[in-house]
RNA sequence: GGAGGGAUUCCCGAGUUGGCCAAAGGGGGCAGACUGUAAAUCUGCUGGCGACGCCUUCAGAGGUUCGAAUCCUCUUCCCUCCA
């Protein structure tokens, strides 16, 4: 029993929230006018290649805003791109992806989903995998596929355009990349897109290859490809600058307060359902001085820790950053750095030592340098001498700069 | 297939009359000060090692030399122009 929200301009406003780029502006209008006269719900697709295991808030903005599509009404088919991860997406890459094996690519499948169905509603979403269409396929198939695009317009994307002239290399694979994509726009019909903008060429191929297939060709909703906590690339795990979905609450309240100011509203808009209306007052008070900017960013760190977390996981969250960073207290729980008799000398433990074992530094000159910086403290009281040789009491907390604790707990 | 250019420490990028090079400078990162775990700014550190010394690095393999990132040979990869 699916339930439609009548309202076209209701519906505008939830399906171009945050989008950074939506095309043809006008096609969309129209074909979401004629499904709400119709009553039949639009045709939204999202792909996703499982690349990996370790999903970050970049990964599921798409699927909130397929959600929101969802609450709408309308049909979500999740592409799970199980031969697209093997050739692996170029777009917005700067050089070639490692290509995977299928058993690999099918491993993180699990994941993706368990993560997407935390946001999606299970029962009205339609799962494909376009393994299912690309598996049988036979040479003279694939040429077919490939005879629809040239190297032309394949080099006028940015980033093989960049690569192309910073003397990095492209491979031919790569160029298979948007065909492939486009391929599964047809296969299934779609009416929509979604991804982020760096999305914007593939979703253009894939209208291009509808048309082939006698298809009206589907829109495009993209939004902006979310930055990662450094406020200048894009979130992403090999830059370290990513919010985990399965990080803990602590970590993930606390990695939001450390994001830039000028992420917030981007955050807000992308990650959670405050009204856009309320995001201008806030900016208002904000430039007026009634609204600090760190108490904007508390909500903001609530909202989406309780979204994946709870309300309960946002309440250890804003606790533990009180407590450790606004009033400088050791936190209440934290790691706990087993020592066995086997690494004490005598009772004993060189400082350096002990910073590894805690995995505070990964070579005893990092860990000299942290020390020698005035970065570590045992028992609260600043450590500087790097030939120390700790007697170890248990119950000790050791601390490495503002934010990493071990409390010491002596075995036997 | 031909001609030429290139590969340097996490990244970019100096360094090619051989020693003074663990290798300039910038970025990033980390630590300290300031603070709102924001931004900006200032300071220091940033190959490994129980460490004023020793060890392994400058695409890979050999060679010349008292001594090579720097010279020679071969290999691999990338780029440009020509076909």
């Amino acid at each position: 029993m699916i339930t439609m929200e009548t309202s076209f301009e209701k519906q505008w406003e939830r399906i171009t929230r945050g989008a950074d780029d939506v095309f043809p502006e006008e096609e969309l209008r129209s074909k979401l006018k004629r499904s709400i006269t119709e009553r039949r719900p639009l045709r939204v697709k999202l792909g996703v290649d499982p690349t990996g295991t370790d999903l970050h808030l970049g990964h599921i903005i798409p699927v909130l805003k397929m959600k929101q599509f969802q609450d709408l009404g309308h049909h979500c088919i999740l592409i799970i791109g199980d031969y697209t991860a093997m050739v692996g997406d170029p777009s917005g890459r700067n050089k070639t992806r490692p290509q995977l094996d299928h058993e690999a690519v099918m491993e993180n499948c699990k994941t993706y989903q368990e993560q997407a169905f935390s946001i999606l509603d299970q029962e009205k979403t339609e799962v494909v995998y376009n393994g299912s269409w690309f598996a049988p396929m036979g040479f003279q198939d694939v040429m077919k596929l490939l005879s629809r695009m040239t190297v032309a317009r394949m080099l006028e994307r940015d980033d093989f355009a960049k690569r192309y002239h910073s003397q990095m290399p492209i491979s031919i694979h790569e160029l298979v990349y948007p065909l492939m994509q486009g391929y599964d726009s047809g296969m299934i019909r779609a009416d929509v897109e979604l991804g982020g903008t760096d999305q914007k060429f593939n979703i253009l191929v894939g209208r291009d290859i509808q048309k082939d297939m006698g298809q009206e060709p589907q829109a495009g909703v993209c939004n902006p490809i979310l930055l990662g906590t450094d406020g200048g690339e894009k979130m992403s795990k090999s830059l370290d600058n990513y919010i985990g979905l399965h990080e803990t609450p602590e970590n993930m309240y606390g990695k939001i307060m450390s994001i830039p100011d000028s992420l917030m509203r981007m955050y807000f808009e992308l990650i959670t359902d405050v009204p856009l209306v309320e995001l201008d007052a806030m900016k208002r008070k904000m430039d007026e001085g009634s609204l600090h900017p760190r108490d904007a960013k508390k909500r903001l760190a609530q909202l989406v820790t309780t979204r994946f977390h709870g309300e309960e996981g946002a309440r250890v969250g804003e606790a533990y950053f009180q407590r450790v960073f606004s009033e400088r207290e050791l936190p209440q729980n934290m790691e706990e750095l087993p020592l066995g008799l086997e690494q004490l000398d005598d009772g004993r433990i060189w400082i350096v030592k002990l910073l590894r074992e805690a995995g505070f530094a990964n070579s005893s000159g990092e860990a000299r340098r942290l020390i020698r910086q005035g970065g570590v403290k045992i028992d609260g009281k600043v450590m500087t001498d790097p030939d120390l040789d700790w007697p170890a009491r248990d119950g000790v907390v050791l601390q490495v700069g503002k934010r990493r604790f071990a409390k010491i707990r002596l075995q036997g």
